[in-house]
RNA sequence: AGGGGUGUAGCUCAAUUGGCAGAGCGUCGGUCUCCAAAACCGAAGGUUGGGGGUUCGAGACCCUCCGCCCCUG
C-alpha cells in the first residue's frame, strides 16, 4: 500500500476529443478537486464553443482554473503557463481541494512536471525586433545569422524552423547569452512527479476520426461560426496565437466568403485529425511512464484507482 | 443516336508535344525547453480507364472497347 502524498494532484493529459475533460470533470466531483486548465487555446476567454472549453453548466458543477481568462489580445506562453498553474495549485491545496490540471498541450505538462530552463523574460523590444524579421526575411537568412552568433544553438535547429530560430535570437540578444547554454540548467518543477498521478487517455485511432467529424458539426451547432464571427470583428493581428486556434482560419475563409461552410468544416476536421494525431506522438514519446487509461475505466471512472494520492 | 471533350497517386492537376511519370493537398511516421491547436522533418502511394497497334522508345500517335461531361436531335 502506497503512502497517500501530502500535496496530491491527479494530471491526465491526451489528445483533443479523446473524453479526458469529462473524466476530469467526474473525478473533480468524486473527490473534492478543481480542474485546472492545460490547454493552450481553452485559456482565451473569446474562443468556448471552437476550443471545447468546459461549459457554463459543467463549471458550474465543480471548481474550474485557468478557462477563458486570458483576452484574445495577448499572447500567451507556456512560461506564463508555468506560473499562472503553480498559483492554482497552490489555491486548491490550501483550499482543500485536488488539483485536476487536464489538457492537450504537451509543453504545457513538461513545464508542469519537469520545468523550463531558467531564460529571463525577453525584452519586448528585443522580441519586436526579431519577430519582425521573421516576417521580412526567409527561415534560412535568419539561421545564418544565427550560425554565425551562436553556432552551438544553431546546429541543434533546423535552417527551415523560423519560430525556433527566432527563438534563439532574441534569448541571445536579450540576455547576452546563448540558449544553448541557458538550457544546460535544468528547470525545476511546478509538480513532481512523485505527487502527481498521472493519467493518459489514448482514443482507439480508428474511430477517432469520427468522433472529431461528430464533434465539429455539433460546435458548429452551437453557434461556432458565430463565436468566429465576434472574433474577426475585434480586428485583431493575424499573427496571435489565438487565431491559430483550429477552425479559426477555414471558419473565417466561410465567412468571408472565400469558402463554402462545408468545405470549410472538412478543412476544419482535417485540422483538428492531424493535430491529435501530433498530440499522440508527443504522448507516446514523452509520457511513457503514465499510467494509461482503459477503455473500460474510461467509460466508469468510478473504477479509477486512486488509493496513490490517498482518496 | 450523332458531334465535341475528357480519363494520370485517395483528391485537384502537371509532364518542355515521342525520351527516366511529377507537384500541391490528403494519408502515414517522426521532431519538440516560454507563440505549441505553434513551428518543423521524413515516408508510402501509379499496370497513366481496358485491349490491340506504330516505334529503338508511347501518358502523349493510330484502332477498338468502357466510363464521365457538354452540345445537337
Amino acid at each position: 500500500m502506497k503512502c497517500p502524498q501530502k500535496q496530491p494532484a491527479i494530471v491526465i493529459a491526451g489528445p483533443t476529443a479523446s473524453g479526458k475533460s469529462r473524466l476530469a470533470l467526474a473525478l473533480a466531483e468524486r473527490c473534492a478537486g478543481v480542474v485546472i486548465n492545460a490547454d493552450s487555446m481553452q485559456v482565451y476567454r473569446e474562443l468556448s464553443i471552437l476550443t471545447a472549453r468546459p461549459t457554463a453548466q459543467e463549471e458550474a458543477r465543480t471548481p474550474h482554473a485557468l478557462y477563458g481568462f486570458v483576452g484574445a489580445g495577448e499572447g500567451y506562453s507556456a512560461g506564463r503557463y508555468a506560473l499562472d498553474a503553480a498559483r492554482a495549485i497552490a489555491e486548491a491545496h490550501s483550499g482543500g481541494r485536488l488539483p485536476i490540471v487536464v489538457g492537450g498541450t504537451g509543453l504545457y505538462f513538461k513545464a508542469l512536471l519537469e520545468g523550463l530552463s531558467p531564460v529571463p523574460a525577453i525584452e519586448p523590444d528585443v522580441r519586436a525586433h526579431w519577430r519582425g524579421q521573421a516576417l521580412l526575411l526567409p527561415a534560412v537568412e535568419l539561421y545564418a545569422i544565427l550560425a554565425c552568433r551562436d553556432p552551438v544553438t544553431a546546429a541543434r535547429l533546423m535552417p527551415t524552423d523560423p519560430q525556433r530560430i527566432v527563438r534563439a535570437l532574441e534569448v541571445l540578444d536579450s540576455t547576452g547569452r546563448s540558449l544553448a547554454e541557458w538550457q544546460r540548467t535544468p528547470g525545476t518543477p511546478v509538480l513532481a512527479e512523485h505527487t502527481a498521478l498521472r493519467l493518459l487517455v489514448l482514443p482507439d485511432r480508428t474511430t477517432h476520426a469520427a468522433i472529431i467529424d461528430a464533434r465539429f458539426d455539433a460546435m458548429l451547432a452551437a453557434g461556432a461560426l458565430a463565436e468566429v464571427g465576434r472574433l474577426l470583428a475585434l480586428g485583431l493581428s493575424d499573427e496571435l496565437p489565438i487565431m491559430r486556434a483550429l477552425g479559426v482560419a477555414p471558419l473565417a475563409a466561410a465567412i468571408a466568403g472565400k469558402l463554402a461552410l462545408s468545405e470549410a468544416a472538412a478543412r476544419a476536421k482535417a485540422e483538428t485529425r492531424q493535430f491529435s494525431k501530433r498530440q499522440i506522438t508527443w504522448c507516446k514519446r514523452n509520457m511513457i511512464t503514465w499510467k494509461q487509461l482503459s477503455t473500460q475505466e474510461m467509460e466508469n471512472p468510478g473504477g479509477v484507482d486512486l488509493s496513490f494520492i490517498g482518496r
